[in-house]
DNA sequence: GTAGGGTTAG
C-alpha cells in the first residue's frame, strides 16, 4: 500500500474496496502502527468496519473520538439501525445534532427507519421539519424513508407511542431544534403524497412505498391508480410491486386480475420470489381456488414460514381442516418454526372439528412459545376451546387477556350463545358496550343467536333494531335468520313466516330450512307443507328440508306423502347424509355412524345400553318413537332409536374412561329427540356430565338435566 | 429506503 494520504484519498473514493474483515482489521492497524490515524482515517475504518458489519470494532474506535465528524456519525447510526438497536439509533442522532454536526442526505433515510421502528410519530416529525430546513426533502433515499414511515405510522395511529423516544432521551435538552420541530402534517395517506409528490424524482421504490401505503390502509382504488401511473413512466413494476398489489386482488376475489398479474410475473421472472409466492398462494385460495394455491405452492423454489402458512391459512378458509392439520404438522416436521399467525391459521381447524386434544397442544405450543397474549391467537383459542366444549377453560382465557376487542367478546358472546347459557351471553354484550367497544355485524349475529337459543324475544327485537338505529350497521341475512329462528323456536311460526317474506335481503334455503325446523318441533304440517316449497323452490336439492318433512309425514302417519317425497329425492339422486357421532377417548376419536354394528366395542356397548336401559324404564323412560320415519311396527323403531350414533358414542364414553370424567360426544346433525331425553336419564344413573354438540348448539347434560331446558 | 400469511359468523 502507497501513503496513508494516498491511501485515505482512495478508500474516500471507493471504501467498499475492503472486502474482508481481516483486511479492515489489519488496515486498522497499520494506521495505529503509522500513527497517522487522524479523524478522518477513523471515520474511513468507521464505516468500513460498519459496511462488514462489524458492529463492536466500529462502536469502540468511535468511541476513542473526541468530537466525531459527520462520517463516523452517519456510519455510527446505520450500524445501530443495521443492527435493530433503534433507539441508539435516534439517541446517536441527537447527539450528533447536539455536537453541532451539519447530518448530510446519507444519514436520514436510516434515523427515518429507527423512528418507524420505534413507532415514535412525533419524534419522526421533527426530525422531517430537520430535512426540510437542511433543504433535504428532495433527496431521493431520505423522501422513501419519509414516506414509509408516515405510510406505517399513520396508517397505525392507535398503537403509535407518541413522544416516547423524546422522553426516553437522557440529553434532550442540548437539542432545541429537533425538540421544537412539529410539523402540522395531515392525516394519513395524505402526508405520504405531499411527500411523493415533493420529490423531483422517483424511482421503483417511490412507487412501491406509496403503493404499498395506499394497500396497507384498505385505499384500493388508488393504489391501482399509482400501479397505473407507474406504468406511464418508465419504471417497471418489479417483486416488491406484485407482491404488494396481489393482496388487493385477493380482497376483490378477482382471480381473473389476480391471473393476469401470476402471467407477468412468469414472463419477467419474478414468479420464483418467496414473497410473491406467498401472495399467490393466497390469492387463489381467497378466490377459491385452493387447488391452484397448491400448485403454485408446490412449485416455489424455497419456502419459509409464510409460504407454509399461506397455504394453511388457505385450507382453513376452505373448509379443509384435516389437510390443514396434516400441512402444519409437516412444516413442523421441516424444522420451519411457526409464529403468532400460523398460530392464529391453525387453531381455527380444531374448533371446527372439535378435536380438543389437538388444540389443546396448539395451545401448549403457544404458551412454550411466548405467544400467550396475542389477541389473535386468544380469540381464536377462546373459541376453540368453546367449540370443543370446553365452556369454562374458554372464559379463563378470556379473563386472562390483557385487552379486548369486538372479535375476543364476540367469540366468548357466542360461547356461552352455543352453550346454551343466553342471559350469560346478553350481559356480556351488555358489558362489551359498556367498556367502549362497539358491536360489528359478528358480534350481533352472535348476542341474537344467545337471544334465540332461550327465547328472548323482546330482547332480540331491541338489539336487532338498535343495529340501524343506534350503531347505522345494515341488516344481514345471518341477522334476519337469527331473528326468524327466535320467533320459529318461540312458537311464533305465522310470524316468522311473514318475516322472512318481508326481509330486504335475499332470501336463501338455509333461512327457510330453519323455520322447518321449527314447524316441525311445534308440529305444524300445514304450513311446514309451505314452508318447504319455499326452500325447494330456491335450493331444490336441501337435504335438510326433504328429511325433516319425510319425519313430519312419518310421525303423522302420513306414509304416502312420505313415499312420494322419497321418490322425488331418489329421482335426484339424493341421498340421506347417514347420521354420524363421534367421541375422543384417549387422544384417539372414535366415530360411530347409525345403525352401524362394525366397532370392535360393539357387544360392550349394548350390554351399557342394555344394563342401563333396565334402570331407565324403572325410573319412567318411555321410548319415543314419533322421530323414527320408518313404516316399521313399535318393537322395531325401538331398537333403530338405541342404534342411533350418539347413543353409541355415550355408551362407548362412558365403557372407556373413569368414572367421573365428562364425555362429549359431537354430531353431524341434530340430536334426536329420544335421545335427548335417554341422555338425561343416562346422565342421571351414570353421575356423569355428557356434553353433545350438534350441528346447531352444545346440550350439557348433568344429573337429569340439560342446559337448553329442552329448548332447543 | 420498499413486499407476503392471522382471530369471531356463514
Amino acid at each position: 500500500m502507497s501513503s496513508s494520504k494516498t491511501l485515505i484519498r482512495t478508500l474516500i473514493k471507493n471504501p467498499t474496496r475492503i472486502k474482508s474483515k481481516s483486511q479492515a482489521k489489519q488496515l486498522h492497524a497499520q494506521f495505529i502502527r503509522t500513527q497517522s490515524l487522524s479523524h478522518t482515517s477513523a471515520s474511513i475504518i468507521i464505516s468500513i468496519y460498519t459496511n462488514l458489519k462489524l458492529l463492536h470494532e466500529a462502536l469502540l474506535l468511535f468511541k476513542t473520538l473526541e468530537s466525531p465528524p459527520v462520517l463516523a456519525w452517519k456510519s455510527v447510526i446505520r450500524c445501530f439501525t443495521d443492527q435493530s438497536l433503534f433507539f441508539r439509533a435516534l439517541a446517536s442522532f441527537v447527539e450528533m445534532r447536539a455536537s453541532g454536526r451539519c447530518p448530510d442526505h446519507n444519514v436520514f433515510p436510516s434515523v427515518l427507519k429507527s423512528c418507524t421502528m420505534m413507532t415514535d410519530l412525533r419524534f419522526g416529525e421533527s426530525v422531517h421539519g430537520c430535512i426540510v430546513r437542511l433543504g433535504m426533502d428532495c433527496d431521493l433515499y431520505t423522501g422513501n424513508a419519509l414516506m414509509n414511515m408516515y405510510a406505517k405510522l399513520l396508517g397505525m395511529s392507535s398503537k403509535i407511542s407518541v413522544g416516547k423516544v423524546f422522553d426516553e432521551m437522557p440529553q434532550r435538552t442540548s437539542c432545541d431544534d429537533l425538540k421544537d420541530e412539529t410539523c402540522i402534517m395531515p392525516l394519513g395517506m395524505d402526508s405520504v403524497r405531499k411527500v411523493f409528490e415533493v420529490l423531483p424524482r422517483k424511482d421503483v421504490v417511490s412507487y412501491n412505498t406509496i403503493i404499498a401505503g395506499y394497500a396497507q390502509s384498505g385505499m384500493y382504488e388508488d393504489g391501482l391508480r399509482m400501479v397505473r401511473e407507474m406504468g406511464t413512466t418508465d419504471l417497471k413494476p418489479d417483486a416488491f410491486t406484485l407482491s404488494t398489489v396481489l393482496p388487493i386482488f385477493s380482497e376483490y376475489v378477482d382471480v381473473i386480475k389476480g391471473k393476469e398479474i401470476h402471467g407477468y410475473a412468469i414472463r419477467k421472472g419474478i414468479d420464483s420470489d418467496v414473497y410473491f409466492g406467498s401472495s399467490l398462494v393466497d390469492m387463489y385460495a381467497k378466490s377459491a381456488r385452493i387447488e391452484d394455491s397448491e400448485r403454485v405452492f408446490s412449485r416455489l423454489s424455497r419456502r419459509d414460514s409464510i409460504s407454509w402458512n399461506s397455504l394453511v391459512a388457505g385450507y382453513v378458509q376452505n373448509g379443509r381442516y384435516n389437510e390443514a392439520l396434516r400441512l402444519f404438522r409437516q412444516m413442523v416436521m421441516k424444522k420451519v418454526r411457526p409464529g403468532p399467525v400460523a398460530f392464529s391459521s391453525v387453531i381455527p381447524a380444531c374448533a371446527h372439528l372439535a378435536t380438543l386434544h389437538l388444540g389443546k397442544q396448539l395451545h401448549g405450543y403457544v404458551l412454550r412459545g411466548g405467544f400467550g397474549s396475542n389477541i389473535f391467537i386468544s380469540s381464536a383459542l377462546v373459541d376453540m376451546y368453546s367449540k370443543c366444549g370446553n365452556i369454562n377453560a374458554a372464559r379463563k382465557i378470556f379473563d386472562r387477556m390483557n385487552v379486548h376487542d369486538e372479535v375476543s367478546w364476540t367469540a366468548i358472546i357466542m360461547g356461552y350463545a352455543l352453550h346454551g347459557y343466553g342471559h350469560e351471553a346478553v350481559s356480556l354484550f351488555e358489558e362489551m358496550k359498556q367498556q367502549g367497544v362497539k358491536p360489528n355485524h359478528v358480534a350481533f349475529v352472535a348476542v341474537l343467536t344467545a337471544c334465540s337459543h332461550v327465547g328472548l324475544v323482546d330482547e332480540a327485537w331491541g338489539y336487532f333494531n338498535s343495529m340501524t338505529k343506534v350503531y347505522g350497521l345494515n341488516h344481514e341475512l345471518e341477522h334476519y335468520a337469527a331473528v326468524a329462528d327466535l320467533l320459529g323456536r318461540a312458537g311464533k311460526l305465522e310470524e316468522a313466516y311473514e318475516f322472512i317474506s318481508k326481509m330486504r335481503v335475499e332470501s336463501t334455503g338455509s333461512v327457510w330450512s330453519t323455520l322447518l325446523s321449527s314447524c316441525s318441533v311445534h308440529k305444524n304440517l300445514e304450513l311446514a307443507e309451505k314452508v318447504a316449497e319455499k326452500v325447494f323452490a330456491i335450493d331444490s336439492e336441501n337435504m335438510g328440508a326433504y328429511v325433516l318433512m319425510c319425519n313430519m309425514y312419518a310421525s303423522n302417519g302420513r306414509w304416502k306423502e312420505m313415499a312420494k317425497l322419497r321418490l322425488r329425492m331418489r329421482k335426484k339422486g339424493l341421498r340421506k347424509k347417514p347420521a354420524c357421532s363421534w367421541i375422543e377417548v384417549k387422544n384417539k376419536t372414535h366415530g360411530f355412524v347409525s345403525g352401524d354394528r362394525s366397532h370392535p366395542s360393539m357387544d360392550r356397548i349394548n350390554e351399557f345400553l342394555d344394563g342401563v336401559m333396565e334402570q331407565m324404564e324403572k325410573e319412567g323412560y318411555v321410548a319415543d318413537t314419533s322421530g323414527v320415519l320408518h313404516d316399521v311396527d313399535d318393537e322395531h323403531k325401538r331398537e333403530l332409536l338405541f342404534g342411533h350414533s350418539e347413543r353409541l358414542a355415550v355408551a362407548f364414553g362412558i365403557i372407556n374412561t373413569e368414572p367421573g370424567t365428562t364425555i362429549r360426544v359431537t354430531k353431524n346433525i341434530r340430536i334426536c329427540k329420544d335421545c335427548h331425553v335417554a341422555i338425561k336419564y343416562i346422565s342421571k344413573i351414570t353421575e356423569r356430565e355428557i356434553i353433545v354438540r350438534d350441528n346447531s348448539r352444545f346440550h350439557h347434560f348433568n344429573r337429569g338435566n340439560c342446559s337448553c331446558g329442552d329448548y332447543w
